[in-house]
DNA sequence: ATTAAAACTGATAATCATTTTCAAATTGCC
DNA sequence: GGCAATTTGAAAATGATTATCAGTTTTAAT
């Protein structure tokens, strides 16, 4: 029926190395770019194209996050862990410092239910960012 | 203290006619490039440059919303009716057919003092859009 | 291990939205 | 009217992302 995923993902060096970076770094929040200048400071040789390849793919399996930036600085990644399926919460993300928090809660179905019962509104837990301040920065902002 | 705005605004025919635009069709959802068209169509002459510039305005001022899309398709803009101040509540966009819904009620404080206490993490209504299908479409989805 | 097909890489070119530039035109104010 | 501040617009520049395509790598099957 669906035979958009019909062909299967080869393994490859690349692939493994923007994966363990990520793994690596579990906060950090890269652009494409950012991602192409680390490797090639480290020696380590990859195309600009490969680099937005593998990230449409694990954007697309969900392994990493997909955010939009206001200016045109260019989309920023991020790792997301799937322990519980991605699609099941929301992201609260940071403003300031990037940080991604997992909201996770019996509270969000209760949102869903208001907005659909109310609003007639069926939310898309995984497209949706919640935009804010974290802890942290809300306390220096002030 | 804040010299930001210090400049005066000049009122300009391009300007009024973006602004006409929008209120004339407030439900819907244009790209910079659309709006040239349309002008160009209409015979009304217009520069590009113009109309991002203009937009940067209306988006500062509040009058208008800009959208960013996950494609390279260039953001979107939309009219924005200010009455309440948008910062007091959430827009619910559907992600098929652009409609944008003001979801301004009061399960929208339990919310945030949800998020706040739960999660210490302060939301900014401005910034935030929650994507989903409206009632129409997600009829149609099923 | 060979092999063939499928998928991936990377250098480069292309695309395309947005920004910058700067001279000319417009606006608001005296 | 006259002047300074601001805006306009055509064209060039920018900059992120995508397409191209020949060559390489991976996988699965023999």
């Amino acid at each position: 029926m669906d035979n958009r995923d019909s062909k299967k993902n080869y393994r490859t060096r690349q692939q493994d190395s923007i994966e363990k970076y990520f793994r690596l770094h579990p906060d950090s929040c890269v652009t494409a770019d950012e991602i192409y200048i680390r490797f090639m400071n480290a020696g380590e040789k990859i195309g600009k194209a490969t680099i937005y390849r593998c990230l449409d793919r694990m954007v697309e399996s969900g392994e990493i996050k997909k955010f939009l930036s206001d200016g045109g600085e260019g989309a920023t990644y991020q790792l997301i862990d799937g322990e519980g399926g991605c699609d099941r919460h929301f992201h609260l993300k940071c403003t300031r410092c990037g940080t991604v928090i997992h909201m996770d809660c019996e509270f969000m179905d209760e949102f869903e239910r208001h907005i659909m019962q109310h609003h007639g509104f069926m939310v898309d837990n995984g497209r949706t960012i919640i935009y804010g301040l974290c802890e942290k920065c809300n306390a220096k902002a002030t």
